[in-house]
DNA sequence: GACCTTAACTTGATGCTTCAACTATAGACG
DNA sequence: CGTCTATAGTTGAAGCATCAAGTTAAGGTC
């Protein structure tokens, strides 16, 4: 394996593969506690969650959108879902004749009053139960500058 | 589940809040740099650089799928895949009958050889180039702390 | 040697995400 | 006003992951 690029030395293979196994498990785990009690996905139930602090539990789906950091046509396809399981409605805008606002009903709050306990606890459980202070704040320094970089745009 | 759980206190909610970005993120950005440039997802990728480094470029399916974190169907599929492509091929193993071997062609460590640097070069981009020594230290010892907690058995 | 259990896959269906194409409204500007 | 472009959203197709069910082989155990 030749290559001109700087590999990576050994302190950065340490951080570099114990990152990658958070990046892969973390996210299943967090998943699988969700469908489980509440049978939503993460990113549904983080949609709901959205909505449920939302001013009049009501958002437009393009706000929506940028809020999850998803596509519209993503939002649009889970809207539809959660329509059709009644947690959330949709309601056109209007001021705005071309927008669309999803709002969550009664049955969507009462999901996610009902699941927000355990998922918090969960991500206690999988990540904060085993950091100290220290590391709470080391940890958000290092993701924060990561996340910088990777929204940049390539050169 | 008890209400009675702790909600997050400001310093982890800042620390998550920074974590999920990363996690949602920085999976994207690699993936977007593999397939761009190779054509592969980063997990077709990641298989051939697993068989790249065995012996006689050599694994068998359980074997991979341990050593990349997937099940057995994932593995398969995929396989398939790029048996398809030409980058692998399966040979039947003798000892073990019902055993498979997956085996990466010459096109397939080409691909390996010819995409290895590129995906470095990402990485570093994107994670090590926006860190320090001491970054990396902390980045290592938290990312395993958090990786021990997620593969436990709930409670 | 027949039976049972486990291991090593394979395969087909289902579901979510993405991508590209499409409709419809808003605003700009000449 | 009419046209152009950008914004907001929907929809259908394609691809990958997961799940459940099936096949084949290996190892006991009696």
């Amino acid at each position: 394996m030749t290559d001109a690029t700087a590999w990576l030395d050994d302190d950065e293979q340490r951080a570099w593969r114990a990152l990658v196994a958070v990046l892969l498990r973390l996210p299943v785990a967090l998943e699988r506690q969700l469908e489980r009690d509440a049978d939503v996905t993460h990113f549904e139930y983080f949609v709901l969650a959205l909505l449920s602090e939302a001013e009049a539990r009501t958002l437009r789906l393009s706000h929506l959108a940028a809020q999850a950091d998803a596509s519209l046509s993503r939002l649009s396809h889970v809207v539809t879902r959660l329509e059709r399981r009644g947690l959330v409605r949709r309601v056109p805008c209007t001021e705005e004749r071309r927008a669309t606002n999803a709002v969550l009903t009664d049955d969507g709050l009462a999901l996610v009053v009902a699941t927000a306990p355990g998922h918090v606890a969960e991500v206690r459980r999988r990540v904060f139960d085993g950091l100290t202070a220290r590391d709470v704040d080391d940890l958000a320094r290092i993701a924060d500058r990561i996340a910088a970089r990777v929204d940049e745009r390539t050169a």
